[in-house]
DNA sequence: CATGAATGAGTATTCATTCAT
DNA sequence: GATGAATGAATACTCATTCAT
């Protein structure tokens, strides 16, 4: 009544089904509307499964999106903390954001949603602990914009300024690009460039630099 | 179980109470989590009221959109077509767009986010159009800074570039600023001079004008 | 403010309005499908209107029949002590009851129905004597037929039988006649002539009469 | 809030205690007063249950009179197809209508008045094809009538007359002894020598065959 | 008398979660 | 570990009925 496991991947592979199939789930659906049946469905496993692996549909998710931001942070980290030009090393750091938000626009932008309101009634505690976990997913990584605008200021290439709003806006910009589907992993070059050149010059028309 | 009528506003206002209602708790809680149950608890009114007025959840929804966006396009469109230098009309524009964004930002949230999936299961009929409102209600707004930029454009105060992405820049700055709450209604004035200054002249420090 | 009233037959009509309209949506829809709401829409009346009229859903529907009856019970009376052989007599009363139920075969069947459920739960008291109101309207008219037979039997051109048996045989053939759209109000004599016949003799061969 | 499983049936039983509530309360109420609140109540389940073996209520009503169904049709066939003289055909065909009905008169009387309006508001999409399939249900048991009767013609012993005007006549007549509650299981045998006597021979009395 | 705005009890249906196998 | 049958709390929506105007 045995079978032989079918390949080596097989027990890795259900936690790993689950959470690939999730991702597609939640990105197509947002999180309200995916359904656990939805998701076992497409990752061909039994319901009882998934609890045994993620506590409940919350969790599931939060998984998803943690594990799919570690690599992307470390990412951030290493252009950081590399010896590059500033302007060589925002672009790779716009690069890289568009790289992963091209990847992941839907999960990301349902994160981004449900960031403000889960638990509600009666989740009564954890809850808003949860909820500054998902916060933090994002504020780590717009914090990276930070650090590099404050290194520009201090090398003296960009201009005092509020370095948080400027990064926020920054990071919108990125997103934006990347959800109205500007951006995709053929241009990901050009557009980075074309954000890197307005974000420092600007849309005004240089006076000639003579 | 039925209520004398408490004053004379009480008529036109059940309405209204039920769409602030509304407002209140789809801003709070999302399209899916917020109930009818918790309108109509706010609204102090009954479930048939609701459905009095509006057909059902969606179009109650769409309703709170529509009528709230009808006067924001209405001062739009008032900017535009005013005779201003342009740079101060991209700076009225842009605190229109804050302050609009400031009062409604949640609830636009919330619409940005459903846009992109309403409609449930089989997503039938009338739904694919619905959505398609719903995306109008953004498109026509931003459809205004394209405009903006291009007359900027043929003034020649703004270089040449995509006036679509430059836009969509634009506005998703604009709406981070208020979604971070750096914006405000009291300084509206303040964050509009600065992203209008980012936005023309960039980050970068300025080569010397002499 | 007053309007004339725009015709004599306008006060009486509003309640006869709302009877007629009630009818006809009842007769499409049932009883329970029947809503008020499309009454008072055919009726081109208020909803309160018809509470003026009848205390409820319910008692609308039985004056509905109620009066679509009485002038029904009246023909029958009139042909049963008329004057005329037995078979005519019979061939009378069969197409009274087809030409009636031609008329009104739609909203029969619903009362054929719902005689076996209303009130239900929490209607308490009044509701087995309501039904059994309903239940009268059939009986009285089937009792007709019963009366029809004893008088043949009587005068010995029908032979014994359970007479009671063979009226409601007789009766739901004529009935099935109707709702099968075999008998419409062009045809109702020659379905009359048939069903008599068989109902007489039967659909066996007949031995020959010598 | 869980019981365990009470016995080896149990687990065969969720489907069918399920079906037999529905029986129960489908026949009692009808088909729109009948609640699935009130089928779980006596199928001492879970709502849930309900909705995990039939996709809704309407297909649960389906699926009652369709296997209700199968086993009636299938003895008719045996009937139809068995060598026997004619008139004990006829008596056997219609004991086992009455056997059948008697069982399931109420459930039956539900259907036939369901038949004419299902589908509620827009009526939809396969509405329609639902209706028929309902439809069918009756028409093929009842064209079982015809074949015997066009039998009895070609053998001479029934005259020559509309069959399927004949078959609906001994249909009702059937269902009118049932459903009047003249015939139980206890008396099928004398119903339907009676039944069969008349829709030969009729109520007339006979001439003398000398 | 006629009206219709307001109401809420009632109902079908969904879906996360549990637990015996 | 893996499974899926069973569950019920939660929720959108309907519609008869009332009552102030």
């Amino acid at each position: 009544m045995r079978h032989y496991k079918e390949d080596a991947d097989d027990i890795k592979s259900k936690r790993q089904q689950i959470l690939t199939a999730a991702y597609t789930v939640f990105s197509r659906k947002g999180y309200y509307r995916a359904t656990i049946d939805e998701i076992i469905a497409l990752a061909d496993t039994g319901k009882g499964t998934v609890y045994n692996y993620f506590t409940n549909k919350e969790k599931l998710f939060y998984t998803l999106i943690s594990e799919r931001s570690r690599a992307f942070k470390e990412t951030l980290n290493q252009i950081m903390v590399s010896k590059q030009p500033f302007m060589e090393k925002t672009k790779a750091m716009i690069m890289a954001f568009l790289r992963f938000y091209i990847d992941n626009a839907d999960l990301w932008r349902v994160l981004m949603h449900e960031i403000r309101g889960f638990g509600g009634k009666g989740s009564g505690n954890l809850t808003e602990l949860q909820r500054e976990k998902y916060r933090d997913e994002f504020r780590s990584t717009i914090e990276m914009l930070v650090s590099l605008l404050q290194e520009g200021i201090e090398q003296g290439v960009v201009k005092e300024c509020d370095v948080t709003k400027a990064a926020h806006g920054l990071f919108s910009v990125i997103m934006t690009m990347v959800f109205q589907k500007f951006a995709d992993q053929d241009n990901v070059e050009e557009i980075a460039a074309t954000i890197a050149d307005i974000f420092f010059y600007g849309v005004a028309v240089q006076p000639k630099h003579n």
